[in-house]
DNA sequence: CTTGACCTTCTAGTTACTGGAGGGTCTATA
DNA sequence: TATAGACCCTCCAGTAACTAGAAGGTCAAG
């Protein structure tokens, strides 16, 4: 089939396709003789693979190494979960940082009154005005 | 005052400073006549807003605007309070999105004995496996 | 007069794509 | 057969917000 098709199905953007392969994240697909490349049903099995493992927000470099660990029919169950595992510490940290600023702005756009005046406790906060 | 002093005193890298002189975001310090750039008081005071903005995870974009009403004493605080909230819905959505992520790698990672064996629900769920 | 810590500009790399230019190929229809 | 439109190809540039490093000028101390 040719990229259309398997970014359909793989439900990824054919440019994405074309640069996981450049990075060599999947194989160089076969190339049929007018130059188009081809997929086969286990190509887009891949490609889905990827795209799901990007949707929980792994990084390339994760990607690679799941992938190569998907191949690995020896491959220990523990790599794979320290991989999840630091993926969920990764997410913790960013939420506990995203969650910091959003209490602050919650907090400064309480005491903001949002309207025609230029007072305003949060541009103050910013210029520290409030302390000095 | 030198770079590195304002850098120090705003809490950004000196890289930071030019790059956002570079980019307009604040406007070009004055010059020594050996080509330094030289800072006062109320620089430091500009790179600190930024700074600070920057670090309750307002874009460039959003700096430049609250730059701009910093500096506009007819400012409505209403303007102020609605990039604020914006921020506050960017996060609430990241935060969802996360938070979605995190509830998936958990119960894979939970179902994962991670051990030497290469069963792994976690590759499994990536590949369709599971239903398939 | 040299050492080391500053400062300068410029280029390029980071992440993971995305958009567009310029051009070849294929298929259906007039 | 011609051609229109939908494919496909490669390559280059741009995105966000820096960051690293190279090559070189300046300054203060010993």
């Amino acid at each position: 089939m040719n990229i259309s098709e398997a970014a359909d199905r793989a439900g990824l953007p054919t440019k994405t396709i074309r640069y996981y392969e450049d990075i060599g994240l999947v194989a160089p697909a076969r190339r049929r003789d007018n130059g188009y490349r081809d997929y086969a049903d286990r190509d887009v099995h891949m490609l889905r693979f990827l795209s799901r493992a990007r949707g929980l927000g792994f990084s390339v470099a994760d990607c690679r190494a799941l992938v190569a660990l998907y191949a690995d029919t020896d491959r220990k169950s523990a790599d794979v979960k320290e991989i999840a595992l630091n993926r969920v510490a990764d997410i913790d940290a960013k939420v506990a940082e995203l969650q910091a600023m959003r209490a602050t702005l919650v907090n400064l756009s309480e005491t903001c009154h949002g309207d025609d005046r230029p007072d305003c406790p949060i541009i103050d906060d910013l210029a520290e005005r409030l302390a000095g």
